[in-house]
DNA sequence: GTGAAAGCGCTAACAT
DNA sequence: ATGTTAGCGCTTTCAC
């Protein structure tokens, strides 16, 4: 069934039924209503493929994912999809492994896939501008910002919390309680992503508050996954690492810290404290319950994608927004002061 | 940059381009090395929308889930989306309410994106062959079957556990640890799928060991929605029912059963003992570890891109595949016998 | 082995 | 207001 099929139907031309099924004006009332009745009777849907081909563009959306094991990006993903799908586009999704480069994977799609738009979920924070001139269509960052500087003002997008700040702010408060010894549960402390953002953030609050850097208080994970996150706590107990508190670059580390916490026989927050940062719905339901600095992840899905149709449509330029964290005071950290 | 454009470049047809870009015989080795050379040093990707115009199919595989707040799926997306792209297809992901018919939506999505095939992600378990007649293509649902015996065998394909058994299993484990008073938490009993199909495994298995039904011992939180599972324990418990364990249908579910239960002054497992079924990674990071039949999730995604892509290929009938799970003992069901 | 040409289903001038 | 027609970029006969 295509569009000549419809026309023949309703003895009108061809035109005249793609004018009906783009909304054109110019149809009489009687020919619109004679073609809807064919369309809708006949079960006709148009073909996609020939409408992205002649508009030398489609209505896909891009998505590429890195790094798939934290369950932070679950309800972004989902913000995202809702979004873009309300805008009459489509969400083409693509997980890539966390050594893969996003900016290639994303330009093979975007011609592939005739992208309109792409959205970065978990990248690289220090993109350089020559290797960006491979994406030729808008792009924004969701969940990470070039916070290295290395871009030019307004030829980026994004939407993300000030990550260094964030953490800082995550270590002082845990600083405010009468923590001295604060150890970190970072993924990495090189990505030139979110988990070096964070740890930057945590070495500057405890450079401003006095208190010296030690590698002993550093637990490595290696990635932000639960169980490296548990296997790496459980070894730096195992070395009697001394510290009274934990800031964890990501609730769902944290969960697997608690978890070697409460094997290693130190109980939550009685005899260690634990922070982070992200917010997850499922931290407010272990026991006790994680205090974290919550991003706000549906309007971060959503934010990205307005900010990605905008650029689409040519309603300015790229913008880059920062949006803040709520504390979310569970029962996980302690005042010893 | 077209496929003209090439041609023009190596002084051949578009034709002898197009040999090459499919990996056809028939052209002879210089020319097939300079057309490489000149795709190669140009960036040239083919126009897939073209492709799949004059093919008149795409390379879409579309992913439809229904129920977008259960953390059960993220695993199985994730898996689904690996082996399709594995397979040299292109996921194409649409999420619909529980309100939505996921094979209306499967059949516009077929048309419009010219899928090759669906994967039905959560949907209801009572199809009729005639409401399948609109879909087209070969479609796989993930994660349940038909259990209501309502299509013809070998009509469609499924990848799932047994509901209904899995439940009974689950139950008889209660029993077993000597339980008398066990409550169901569900998120409806009506839903023709999951939760149905569980629910009535929990009903057999109380009848085959000789205990009464009672509406005080059915839970209903209405979703599988943590917090609405949360709220519904809550609510039950200040009924102040009767009950030493609680079968959840979700692992989910579970984790916000075990959290109205702290917080009611009933500890877990000393004075109820909680089951579930699903196995998620979290609740073996919660305190007390959950005791859970596990699904095979990554196995399941895999299978059932696999089993579409016979069908896509022609290599026999759709079929239907039942994992079985694993149960894991964690420590939130204790004995009293 | 290679090229010319006819479409795939649709949109968008352009003509009427 | 409506119809005619030329492509969009590619694959695939069909000649040569």
């Amino acid at each position: 069934m295509t569009i000549k099929d419809i026309a023949r139907l309703c003895g009108v031309s061809v035109s005249t039924v793609s004018r009906v099924l783009n909304d054109r004006p110019d149809v009489s009332e009687e020919n619109r209503r004679r073609v809807l009745e064919v369309i809708e009777s006949s079960n006709y849907i148009p073909n996609n493929t020939a409408r992205d081909l002649v508009k030398t563009k489609s209505d896909a959306i891009g998505l590429v994912v890195r790094g798939v094991s934290n369950p932070f990006y679950t309800d972004i993903i989902r913000a995202v999809e809702d979004s873009i799908t309300a805008e009459g586009f489509t969400m083409v999704m693509q997980q890539i492994g966390t050594c893969d480069d996003e900016i290639k994977r994303g330009a093979m799609m975007e011609r592939e896939k005739r992208l309109r738009g792409i959205v970065f979920l978990g990248g690289r924070s220090d993109y350089t501008p020559e290797e960006l001139t491979v994406l030729n269509v808008p792009f924004v960052c969701c969940s990470y910002a070039n916070q290295y500087g290395t871009l030019p003002e307004g030829s980026y997008a994004s939407v993300s919390i000030a990550d260094e700040e964030e953490a800082y702010r995550a270590v002082t408060e845990l600083y405010r309680c009468g923590h001295r010894r604060i150890a970190a549960l970072v993924a990495r402390t090189d990505d030139r992503a979110i988990s070096q953002l964070r740890y930057q953030g945590y070495l500057r609050a405890l450079a401003d508050c006095g208190l010296p850097t030690e590698e002993e208080l550093v637990i490595r994970a290696g990635s932000f996954d639960i169980g490296d996150a548990y296997r790496a706590t459980a070894e730096k107990l195992r070395q009697e690492a001394d510290f009274t508190a934990v800031f964890s670059i990501a609730d769902n580390m944290a969960l697997g810290a608690m978890r070697a916490l409460r094997e290693a026989g130190r109980r939550v927050p009685e005899d260690c404290s634990v922070i982070a940062i992200d917010g997850l719905t499922m931290s407010e339901y272990f026991h006790p319950m994680l205090t974290t600095l919550c991003q706000p992840m549906e309007e971060m899905g959503r934010r990205s994608v307005e900010i990605l149709m905008d650029m689409i449509h040519g309603r300015g330029r790229p913008r880059c927004e920062t949006v803040r964290t709520v504390l979310r005071r569970g029962a996980s950290v302690r005042r010893i002061n």
